[in-house]
Order: C-alpha cells, then structure tokens, then sequence
DNA sequence: CTCCTAAACAATAACCGTTAGTGTTACGGT
DNA sequence: ACCGTAACACTAACGGTTATTGTTTAGGAG
C-alpha cells in the first residue's frame, strides 16, 4: 500500500510553503492584525480551506519552524553523553534558542510577535507544550532518581527562562542567572 | 461629580450577576463549547452587546470572582510582617489557593476547565498576568534585595507551582515539594 | 496504457465570538 | 421638573474557522 512518494509530496510541499512565506511577507507589511486570512489566500493563490488544511489556525503561519524547538529540547536530554550533567546541558540549549530569537533574520518576526497580543498568547501555549514534553522526556530518563513532580517542575523552570530571558536587557545574562536558580532547585529535589 | 450609589448600581450588579450565574449553570448543564454567547444572552434575557459589556469575553464568565486572586498574592507580599520570610508566605497563600480550586463547591468548574481548550488557555494567560503583577510587587518590596531578574523569576516559579499542583495527584504535597525547589533557587538569587 | 482510488484543492455558505453604529430608557444630581 | 449620562437594546457586520460538496490529478494495479 503507497507509500507516497514524488512529484505529490513536493507539490504539497511547493504550496505550504508558498503559503507561509506569502504570510510572512504580508503580516511584516502591513501589519499582523491588518491581514486577514483571506488576504494572505487571496494573495497566496488557493482557497481560504486550502489554507486551513495546510495551517491549523493563523497564528501557526507565523510559528511555521519552531516545531524544532521542541525536539531540539527532549534530544538535549536523551541525546546527552552518559553522567552528562542535565541543567548545563539544557541551559547550553536555551542559551542557543534564545541567541536564534534575537538574530539578525529572526528578530523582526519576533519583533511582531511581542506587538501582536494574539501571537504573544499563542506563543505561550505552544510553550506550555514544550514543558510537556521536556517533562516526559526527564521522567524517562533512568539516570535521573527525582519524582515526576520535580521533573514537570524543573521543565516548567526551564521555559520560563526561555521566556524570561528574551524579554530581559541582556538576554544571555539572564539565561545565566536564572539558571543558577534552576540549578539549585534541581539539587535539593 | 457624581460618585454614584444606589438604585443604579444595584440594577448593574443584578444584571452582570444574573448573566455571571445564567452562563455558569448552562456550561455546566451543556459543556462550555457547546453553549454559545448567543444562548447565555437570550436566556439571561439581556442583549449580546450588553453582556459584552459586563464581560470582556466569552472565557471571562468562567473567571469571574479569579480577580482576587492577583490580590491576594500581591498582598502576600506587602502585608508580611517586617523580617517575615518571604517564600514562606507565598506557600501559604498557595496552599490556600490550591485548596479552594478542589473544595466541594468549586471543583465542578475547574473540571469543566481542564475539558476546554480554550478556558485551559485562557486560564494560563491570566497566571502570566498574576506572575507578572506578583513579579513588581517584589521588585518593589524594600526588604528584597535580588534582582529584578530574580523576582520574575522567582514570581513565575509561584506561578508554575499553583499550575502544577492543581494537575498533581496530591496537590497539597505537591506545593510542599515545589516550594523546597523555590526556596533553594531564591537562596542563591 | 488505462482505469480506479485517494489526496489535494476549490467554491460557497455558514457558525461563532466580538465590535461598531445607533438609538432608547431611566436613574441621579441640579 | 429637567438634563446629562450610564445602562441597555437592536441590527448588522467583521474575521477566524469549519462543513459541505464538488473537481482535479497523481500514482498504483491490472
């Protein structure tokens, strides 16, 4: 049975793609309040379902990659070489998540997201996912002895710094300090 | 100059009450997503926009009395006893919190809650504000000698904690357990 | 090569939360 | 008794999202 592959998939492909980067373009024009779904269609050239078959909701448009961000942070922990110490590992991942937030290319999108209240929420929930799923992959983790509760607590701990860090004056300062703290809660759980 | 008191206040307490109480009891009788704006006006017997009004969204009829709650912790803070430890405090206050989210009378509601995506969401959007509020009353608080860093740190510690003992099997251990994860991290702060 | 299935896409219309625009009522201060 | 204004109503719309109902086209089977 069909394991698709070919021309489909890259026409599949060629049109997401070319939706995402027609709403990129557009939200960064005018504005991302200022442009409905329908114009983003209308200019992308496919019907408004077409749209939504690709997209789960118009905030995704803007979060198209940072799917990775999740994997990236459960492979900091499973990918880690064995007595690897947990905390400095995570921090070396937030430390690049957080200098890719404010790079050059990145920064006028992220610049967006803050001004908009709708994609600032949106960003928060996707966070809160990722907590999940960092903290199912602590709780898997044999070389950690702590309880799921301080596992779940320390993945909490870890976004936060995340989202601390990249509205602060010094964003890798603050990564730094705030896990000095996360730190010290992981060794007393 | 009119500070207005009586008859008129009253008929706008009554009406933003009766639609407080009329939307609370056909979510819970229907399921929240099932009941629409439209439906909790007419049977309230008031207009769409009057209840627009009253409440600023559809999510805010759920939340009603939650308010307080950005209160009580910000008081926490400023009404402590001169030298009262502070993080102390915090877990008292969320204790208590935690316990009236499970009492007898409110746990129906935060069942219907946790089923809704969309209260679910809401719900974290206004712990950011509360961590946020209780994140400037320590950066205010004389006695603190941290950073600002910290104290929004340290506030969206707070925060987490209620947010994980309310899904935690025994949330009452679960602030406890938490709190010594908070307490460490703000000793090296 | 041809035919069939299923996936991708299209067009229309609707649903739902929310808001603007435009009155109407009735309370409270003068 | 009168006026300003706060509370409320009604209609209609807007914008995101979805259901419905096709239509096209790629890819595998014969």
């Amino acid at each position: 049975m069909t394991v698709p592959t070919g021309r489909r998939e890259r026409k599949k492909a060629a049109t997401r793609q070319k939706i995402a980067d027609t709403a990129l373009r557009l939200f960064l024009e005018r504005g991302y309040d200022a442009v409905g779904i329908r114009d983003v269609a209308a200019e992308a050239d496919v019907a408004v379902t077409t749209l939504f078959s690709h997209f789960a909701s118009k905030e995704a448009l803007v979060f198209e990659q940072d799917d990775n961000f999740e994997q990236r942070l459960t492979q900091a922990v499973t990918n880690r070489a064995p007595h690897e110490p947990l905390v400095p590992a995570l921090r070396h991942e937030i430390q690049a998540m957080v200098r890719h937030c404010t790079a050059e290319g990145t920064a006028p999108i992220y610049r967006m997201i803050d001004e908009s209240r709708a994609l600032r929420e949106y960003e928060e929930s996707m966070r809160l996912r990722h907590a999940e799923s960092l903290a199912t992959a602590l709780v898997a983790d044999p070389d950690l002895s702590q309880s799921a509760t301080a596992c779940r607590t320390i993945a909490r701990f870890v976004i936060d710094a995340f989202s601390l860090a990249r509205e602060a004056a010094d964003p890798q300062a603050a990564v730094d300090e705030i896990f000095q703290m996360i730190e010290a809660a992981w060794e007393v759980a």
